[in-house]
DNA sequence: GTCTATATAACGATAGAC
DNA sequence: GTCTATCGTTATATAGAC
């Protein structure tokens, strides 16, 4: 084999648990994918709940502290906010159930996901915050709250993200039309949260 | 009993599987919450399966419908985005796990999702391309595609919902907090849309 | 480390009395 | 229509040989 097989299990377990969630997942499916026998799980992760922790936990991470690093950057907000949306659509392009999967987790199991928050010390910066009230301050930009600017950037990206098939069934998006509608987005967003669409 | 036993079912299934999905939700609590004995859920409903359907399309209903019935109005554009963002957060105040149930479950079975909106003739209508497409041809909107408009106005308005969790975790939020949030987004969404944030 | 075989528990579903 | 008792299946988990 290629790799070593705990690595094969973990893959296959982030796949299927991203796929078909903590409930809908079977260890008989991660197993087969992985190529492996079922108790091969439980040897090297001792059941079904831990090794679900650690996909999750991957899963945050590959999000959150990427996110709040661009946050807590010294770059101007227009390109901060570039860079939130590029973030979230590169991610996506190289994992794209798991905007879906940890916000499904995450209301399944609100404390583990505040505890691990708390642990991996994901904080909102204080940068992004003061760049916000400054504009607000200096007569720039309207009068926004800091948490709902972010909340609109990441609604715009996710969601889609979230509910492909849902943007896909409306407008009769093939999977082709609907990577060209996300890649549009890239623009698109930024361009909505300063200016709006009105010329 | 004040209400007839099917409807209590109902109402208990409506419950449980918007809160655990449908892989998550056992009929054991579904027959405790409506106070009667697992085997008459049976009696009232086949299977699980068939439980869930009905629960299944009865959200789709409370969401869709309503949607395309605002956007095939004759109202002018404007009061169009506002009454979808009154209306989304208005379905949310009474069905607080119902954005996220419906997005869950139709990422676990898009085929089902996609067959539902055929049957019930939900389409993305005329008018409102129109009414986008013409503003654009006056210059008085940005060269956006109605599509991208109108996922913008969505995501804003459910991404806040589903992902409820995380917004109270990263910027600490009680529940009241939160409903203020969500709250001043009424205003807020529409502005965002047509102006954005710079004045 | 990896497999086969099996224990154990949970869950959906049904039979049958009342 | 509603209950109790139970069946049959499926899932996780473990024991033990190699």
């Amino acid at each position: 084999m290629e790799k070593e097989t705990e690595e094969r299990i973990f893959e296959a377990a982030q796949h299927v648990f991203q796929l078909r969630g903590y409930e809908g997942a079977r260890m008989q499916e991660i197993a087969d994918e992985a190529g492996i026998n079922k108790s091969m799980l439980h040897y090297y992760f001792r059941n079904k709940s831990t090794l679900f922790q650690e996909v999750f936990k991957q899963g945050v991470k590959k999000i959150m502290p990427g996110l709040m690093a661009i946050l807590a950057s010294d770059k101007p907000l227009r390109a901060k906010v570039e860079d939130v949306v590029n973030f979230y659509h590169d991610v996506y392009a190289e994992n794209p159930h798991l905007p879906a999967f940890v916000v499904h987790e995450m209301n399944q199991n609100p404390e583990r996901f505040r505890e691990f928050m708390q642990v991996q010390h994901v904080q909102f910066p204080e940068e992004f915050i003061e760049q916000i009230e400054e504009g607000v301050a200096v007569g720039k930009f309207r009068r926004i709250a800091p948490d709902q600017f972010l909340i609109n950037i990441i609604s715009m990206c996710m969601m889609p993200m979230i509910g492909r098939n849902m943007v896909q069934t409306i407008f009769h998006l093939s999977d082709e039309d609907f990577n060209d509608f996300l890649e549009e987005r890239r623009k698109l967003i930024p361009d909505i949260i300063f200016n709006g669409v009105i010329i």
